[in-house]
DNA sequence: TTGTATGCGTTATCAT
DNA sequence: ATGATAACGCATACAA
């Protein structure tokens, strides 16, 4: 008795078609044999309900078709789009994608990359934090949003000129005085070019900003604080500001609508990501549109290149923006415009990082 | 020249340490062997950096430590939520996921299914709509949300309780004529059962309902339609509104801005999965939540279970209500409570599913 | 206790 | 063109 509930072999099917072994091989993989063997092997094959088994075959050719992407989590929108963008440019070209949520913890980054190297995968797509990554040599890497030596390839959206486009947008929009609100990684990272592109576009424009930027453990009320402090009189001494991301300018237009000031009225807000309601409605806010399939498709492309010099270091994709009803141009869809002032009022009945501290 | 590039291997590692093949996979599977050998394996192993290669070892003992997932996406926000967890647990227990996204497309569910088979994956969770999916009976196979045949164990939230819940609710926060909207692929499946719970709800508090139910892919601007219909003078005939899902209570909610009715003012909505924005802050609206935690731990746990005899066929998983802005109970949190009836304007401008027929 | 040999399912190199 | 056989990296039964 061996092994009773096993799937069948090549062996089976040579056995059950009657012919020898390496023919049932070159049937599989196209290779030509006479008419008459390949037919009798197809019959085998599909009465046997026969599979290949890639793992024998990754096995022989130390390839396994198989790339681990490490992203902190699936649920943030800009991650999730990530996660399913690359999932489709790796499954049109026959690989398989191994998921590893991260958390944000460098100890499982690191873990989980062992974890893809026993695995054998044939190349890793990593958005990662740990400062000091541990990367086998032989296994290809590409890095998201993050240049990690010149050896790795680093793919990100043009973050300077997305943050210059937000200024400059809302300097077209009629602001006079503006702000820039981060939070982030201390990490040397990619995004933080938002914020000089972001300053660059002020200067050119002659628009005058302040800046809050708060670190990774801080609270979101910090936000809110400094935002106080910029009433005077009930009003905002700001007209216009430019969030890093979108989820923080969620954050700070329900902020805003604490503070009465109306949006866009009063102040107008850019975000950054392209964030989208259920995934594929409307945008969150007005914001700077990370071209996420584009992004998707160029990790898959660099990985899988096999002329491994032809592999730039840097790859910066270029970012549109998109009206999201937090900024005062007409609506570019003719529709009667809605006045904006109440949007996300909604969401204040939790909104646990905006408790006051 | 053998294998240049090639990661060492075991056969390395015991030339390395002087010691034959079989001692060294005893160290490396922790089977007791003399202390002086285990600690000159243990120096070899550092010194070139090994690893273990799972294909081999997966091809060895027919057990790969591999799961796959079958998705729709990861950008709706209840499948992102579902694929972050199961992922979690399967991490846990120290399994590797193969995620694939189906899209909704049948032949890519079997494809993708057929790959996993290829991978010898030692299970497959699947949340598909191929009505006839062939599944080879020697690979364990977790259905969610979908009865698929006694011998595929269902994993879903308790439909029909949470359906009832939203009716109940609705009753408790003074409703008097109610409506139903669903759009849903016109599969059986478990989901489908919110229907009959709502009415099962609605009939034992007397409360009086109408059901709106359009098919796949009917525009969602037949629920406008509808909407616009159940306007007499100005007023919408019904005090509440179930959803089938939160992301059809955003667009409902949105259509009764067009159609000037407040919510939750002039009408009550109540959605169904618990989607939040951002992943992690608030409800999209007052919501059945499902819960995806449980449901992927149950998902896992079943598929990994080794006795086969043991598996129900059908698990579903407790629902609870939240509270999300849309409906007219007190503030929970006892913070003041806000007008609800201007959210969501921001969204009408792209609303792409909203527009005129 | 340690070493040797065989086999897992596949591919590829050889004779035939 | 087809069939036998070795090798991929590992685990294990068995011999030493």
């Amino acid at each position: 008795m061996k092994k009773e509930n096993s799937s069948p072999t090549m062996k089976d099917v040579a056995r059950e078609a009657g012919v020898a072994l390496g023919t049932v091989s070159k049937v599989v993989n196209g290779i030509p044999v006479g008419d008459s063997y390949r037919i009798k092997v197809e019959e085998a094959i599909r009465k046997l309900n026969y599979q290949i088994n890639s793992y024998a075959q990754g096995l022989k050719a130390n390839k396994t078709h198989t790339v681990a992407l490490l992203i902190p989590n699936t649920q943030e929108p800009f991650y999730a789009s990530l996660v399913y963008h690359i999932n489709i440019s790796l499954l049109k070209r026959k690989y398989r994608m191994l998921l590893c949520s991260t958390d944000y913890d460098s100890s499982q980054e690191q873990e989980y990359i062992a974890m893809a190297q026993q695995n054998k995968v044939d190349g890793i797509i990593g958005l990662t934090y740990n400062p000091n990554l541990a990367i086998e040599e032989s296994t290809p890497f590409i890095a998201i949003d993050r240049t990690m030596g010149s050896h790795i390839p680093c793919v990100t959206s043009d973050n300077f000129a997305g943050g210059q486009m937000a200024a400059e947008k809302l300097a077209d929009l009629g602001c006079k005085h503006v702000a820039f609100l981060r939070t982030g990684s201390s990490l040397t990272n990619e995004p933080n070019k938002r914020k000089a592109g972001f300053e660059n576009g002020c200067l050119s424009r002659g628009l005058s900003y302040e800046m809050k930027i708060i670190s990774d453990g801080d609270p979101y009320s910090e936000f809110e604080k400094f935002l106080a402090e910029h009433i005077h009189e009930g009003r905002l001494s700001f007209d216009g500001i430019f969030c890093v991301t979108d989820a923080l300018a969620y954050s700070v237009i329900k902020t805003l609508q604490k503070l009465n000031q109306k949006v866009p009225e009063d102040v107008q807000i850019i975000g950054f990501d392209g964030t989208r309601h259920f995934g594929n409605k409307d945008y969150t806010c007005s914001t700077i549109v990370q071209p996420v399939p584009e992004m998707a498709e160029m990790c898959v492309d660099l990985l899988l290149r096999e002329n491994t010099s032809a592999k730039p270091p840097l790859v910066c994709l270029p970012v549109t923006y998109a009206y999201g009803g937090t900024t005062l141009e007409g609506n570019p869809e003719g529709k009667p415009s809605l006045p904006m002032h109440d949007i996300h009022k909604l969401a204040t009945h939790n909104g646990k990082t905006m408790e006051r501290t």
